[in-house]
DNA sequence: TTGAAAGCGCTAACAA
DNA sequence: TTGTTAGCGCTTTCAA
């Protein structure tokens, strides 16, 4: 059986208490007994049992992290970062994907509850808000992650996507495109790059073919779209497209007909993901910082567990475009 | 506060025995006393403190996972399927990225350790063998995957590596290949596949130089490599890369040089991760059965845990080769 | 400087 | 059918 305190102190001739104070550093006690006991504890190979400490009223150290699906490398760069920064600070991360399933959401906030975890963070956000409120009245500290909460205040890391939107759609206008396609994703960023999309647009002076806005999410959503897109009459000269899996599908089917990106179609994608350096061309991309995002949204939440804040905090950082080799100016 | 068992039972006018019993839907009371528990239960929104009862011998239902990289397409998608599969058992998984370092292997453990999780899946092996031997000492339910141990016994999922590297080989060699570079990871299961390579060449009769022979492991790696063999005076006709990246990390640096894949080099990579659908061409690679795979290491790791089973075992899995577009005959 | 003891929330043996 | 009670391993207050 593991030792336990009990072993370690008989074993010392000294009480438990002593020992607890040996393990934290805590109280005064003479050198000599501390250091007997730290070698005993180490000769034994003790370790305290986290779930006796955290039973009297002390944290899990241990956090849990929503996210949609981990096999997606947006994903899992997020998770990456997060789990990182957690380890820095001490903190285990418990791993849910959640499909955006509001069931499997509710499961998971159910497991973590029962687990006691100190805090939750999310990047799937939360289907059904009235959980996040749940959450929130409870007390239980919890931070988004690339989403964020309309109606419940809530510490969030997010980028500006209504600006990222803009900046590809304004990048390619300035390269002289006049018609631009686009596929938003299915979710409240998609609307917001949609807005920075539009916004661009107006602002050029340009009409908005509402025609030209289709929605996806997976490299074959983006294969159809494309394929769509192509088919019109007058089909537009670059397509901005809401992830770098839809850029992908994009480019393929492209490939498919025979049309050549970028000399006859550009494509701008979102995510600067692992997957846009290595396609041919290689692609043009709006950046999400998520390795800071990663790390800023794990100290938000250490800053509401360890109630070194009571104010809720937003944070926005800007999307930076990333120029590569899938977009060129219009063939005149 | 949240509500206690004490709570419950106030509420409810019973005992914690009581309450305890309707939670676990064990003993025996009337249906009566039973749905008054259940629905206070539900009322003042309880949720068992898994701490106390983890306490109490019952098991903590978390595993750890141990991993080289989340950012990395391959291991990530291991860490969904073990998810996935924990899951369905009702295991929480703690994620712990080691980068194949010792020191924080060492450390994962002892959190992990300290969390008493009921057991730990290890996707990166160990780099110190004696940290495994004192695991399995310690009878705390361990299993490997995509990685084995030479010296101790332990449960372990892997892919046929010797087979993977012979079949890479000599579908190459069936083409007409003659000369085969190989750029071979530095781990174990690459010295594995190494050997596969030899034993193809072998087989064919052909000479084996070791100058065709390169390590590495990630896309830059790639890169240098095929600089290197490319430069050779009698430069290959085809190499077989230890992973996707790496092999993305060819097809570049052939771009570079004005080689055309797969006309006048052929490349296959290895993992069939999402990278290889999506490259230009597309790549021929060795796929392991990633899903399956998470799945049976979770299960061995389950009947490890709850003691169906007292033999270790292995379990092979055999790779498969995915023909795509990255290799072709050689230039006559 | 050290120790005794109460109690965190729960389980399970035993008693009523 | 239901309740009493002794711990699980630890922290912390208070006393010695």
């Amino acid at each position: 059986m593991k030792p336990t305190i009990v072993d370690i102190a008989r074993e010392a001739g000294v009480s438990i208490a002593t020992v607890s104070k040996a393990i934290h550093n805590t109280g005064r006690m003479s050198e000599e007994t501390r250091k007997k006991i730290l070698t005993i504890m180490q000769d034994m190979n003790y370790r305290p049992n986290m779930m006796a400490s955290a039973l009297k009223g002390k944290s899990t150290y241990t956090v849990g992290l929503l996210i949609p699906d981990l096999s997606n490398p947006f994903s899992s760069e997020i998770a990456r970062s997060v789990e990182d920064r957690g380890k820095e600070l001490g903190y285990s991360v418990v791993m849910c994907n959640t499909d955006y399933d509001p069931e499997k959401e509710a499961w998971y906030i159910s497991v973590l509850n029962q687990k006691r975890v100190d805090g939750i963070i999310s990047a799937s956000g939360f289907q059904n808000e009235d959980m996040l409120r749940d959450l929130v009245e409870q007390h239980i500290p919890i931070a988004l992650i690339t989403r964020d909460s309309k109606t419940v205040a809530v510490d969030t890391v997010t980028v500006d996507d209504f600006m990222g939107g803009y900046q590809a759609t304004s990048y390619l206008i300035g390269l002289g495109h006049r018609r631009i396609g686009t596929i938003v994703l299915d979710l409240d960023n998609g609307r917001e790059r949609l807005r920075g999309y539009k916004h661009a647009l107006e602002e050029a002076g340009l009409p908005c073919d509402e025609k030209l806005i289709l929605s996806g999410f997976t490299k074959e959503d983006g294969k159809e779209a494309a394929a769509k897109l192509m088919e019109y009459s007058e089909p537009p000269t670059a397509i901005v497209a809401g992830n770098d899996l839809l850029a992908i599908g994009v480019m393929l089917s492209a490939k498919e007909r025979g049309i050549i990106i970028p000399d006859q179609l550009s494509v701008i994608g979102y995510d600067n993901t692992i997957l846009a350096e290595i396609t041919t061309p290689s692609l043009t991309t709006m950046n999400q910082p998520v390795g800071e995002m990663g790390r800023q949204v794990m100290d938000l939440l250490y800053q509401e567990i360890t109630g070194k804040k009571k104010i809720k905090k937003r944070i926005v950082m800007a999307p930076e475009l990333v120029i590569r080799e899938s977009v060129k100016p219009p063939l005149s």
